[in-house]
RNA sequence: GGGUAGGUGCCCGAGUGGUUAAAGGGAACGGACUGUAAAUCCGUCGCCGUAGGCUACGAUGGUUCGAAUCCAUCCCUGCCCA
């Protein structure tokens, strides 16, 4: 058997750094490979990242393997200084425990936890039953602090502080793989590039102690053509949850990337066959709208379903295309008493401008239209002249559009 | 615990008694240009507002006609020593 996994996933760009690339390409060829990703529940809901990640185990549990995908019920309490500038705030066990269910229901969306297809586990589990000195014995004697100081990871905390309590999570990281392994037969973990620290801390402890063979992957992290992070929007991060981030907003940020990222979010964020990725990305100019809207489309069906992956397309058409269906961009419900009342009032309290200033500013600058009307004046009122068939369309700057309805 | 340097708007960062809603940069937003792209240029970027007012520089008190700026106490962070 030659033909590996590993080869799609390097074909479609997801793998950054890995501990042995050939030993990881045989092993995936030739045997059913139990392995594992981990996610901390920082917030209640996944985003673009873990979509990413989410992608890696679709893939890999299609080829044959098994998937874990552990949520950091115990990890979580302590936070991953990885990447970060600051402690992370710190979470009560309410919440972790409620944003591990939400994790749960968000990953069964595309990963098959059928009969021993996938597992979800959660390291809370055992973390939080281990005993300080038995865990010093058996685990902290393994690593030595000067490597440790000397990871990657902890470089930019060098300078801002980093505390005991989260210059462990390397060890509980790592302890966690080990556990996995004994219990499991787990031989590879996973993660983002910026888990590579904590994930070749895993593999050594795991083969110091077990002596089996065991391996560590990295896939890419996504970012933009210009090195930021991708999936950041004005209001925080890119959610998977279509409560946190609306559907027509999630197809929004892919319909608009950057002309220089469309393949690459082609190929790790679809299903898409690598011909057809590269046929899209190679389009030019104009014609590369079209590439956009399919990434738009795949990534959008894949997250919230066919049917509101249509239903984000039609409004989008309808709005920039004059085609389509007006029903499904985001709406806002007049009440009785806003006929006659300032419009500007009415979108603040709709969530359209954060504040009246901001309302007003926005007109000033001509950034507002109604029915295709420019609005002038910061006082105009909205009457039923503007409304036909009980409904208005507002546009806010150059794309942004909202129904209002009575 | 001792010494020392700090905590400023979304982020970084200037500002050491009035001219400071607070320089500069980044992010973000609007306009022009375009392809629902990028780059570029112009503008905006605490809240309410016609004027004008209100709130804000870790927290709380105080000095002063007047404080982000001075004093006191407290909280937090870095560095050095223990």
């Amino acid at each position: 058997m030659t033909s590996s996994i590993f080869d799609v996933l390097k074909e479609r760009g997801y793998i950054a750094q890995c501990t042995n690339e050939e030993e990881v390409r045989g092993m995936l060829a030739n045997e059913k490979v139990t392995f594992y990703v981990g996610f901390d529940p920082t917030a209640d809901s996944l985003h673009v990242g873990h979509f990413l990640g989410l992608m890696v185990m679709a893939h890999m549990q299609r080829a044959g393997h098994r998937p874990i995908c552990l949520v950091g019920g115990g990890t979580g309490t302590v936070g991953d200084p990885s990447g970060r500038t600051d402690m992370r705030k710190m979470l009560t066990d309410a919440d972790i425990e409620h944003n591990c269910n939400r994790f749960k229901e968000q990953m069964a969306r595309f990963i098959d936890f059928g009969e021993d297809k996938a597992l979800v586990v959660n390291n809370g589990d055992w973390l939080r039953k281990l005993n300080y000195i038995e865990l010093l014995r058996d685990v902290g004697a393994h690593f030595t602090v000067n490597r440790m100081l000397a990871a990657e990871c902890y470089k930019n905390r060098m300078e801002k502080g980093l505390t005991f309590l989260e210059f462990n999570y390397m060890i509980m990281q790592s302890y966690d793989f080990l556990e996995l392994h004994r219990r499991y037969g787990l031989k590879l973990e996973m993660g983002g590039d910026d888990q590579w620290s904590n994930i070749i801390g895993g593999v050594e402890l795991t083969r110091r102690k077990t002596g089996d063979a065991v391996y560590g992957l990295t896939f890419t992290l996504l970012t933009k053509s210009d090195g930021q992070k991708m999936g950041k929007t004005a209001g925080g991060a890119l959610w998977l949850d279509k409560e946190k981030t609306p559907v027509y907003d999630f197809y929004q940020y892919w319909r608009n990337v950057d002309d220089a990222d469309v393949e690459k979010c082609l190929a790790l964020l679809t299903f898409l066959p690598m011909e057809e990725v590269h046929r899209l990305g190679s389009l030019q100019d104009a014609a590369i709208n079209e590439a956009k809207k399919i990434l738009a489309y795949e990534v959008t069906r894949l997250v919230h379903g066919q049917e509101e992956a249509d239903k984000a397309q039609s409004a989008a058409e309808a709005v920039f295309g004059g085609a389509g269906s007006s029903e499904n961009m985001p709406t806002i419900q007049l009440a009785d008493g806003d006929m006659g009342s300032r419009l500007l009032d009415i979108l603040v309290a709709g969530g359209v401008f954060a504040s009246k200033g901001e309302g007003r500013r926005l007109i000033q600058q001509n950034g507002l239209s109604l029915n295709d009307a420019k609005v002038t004046d910061p006082d105009c009122l909205l009457t039923e002249e503007n409304l036909t068939d009980g409904e208005a369309l507002v546009k806010k700057g150059k794309k942004k559009f909202y129904r209002l309805v009575k």
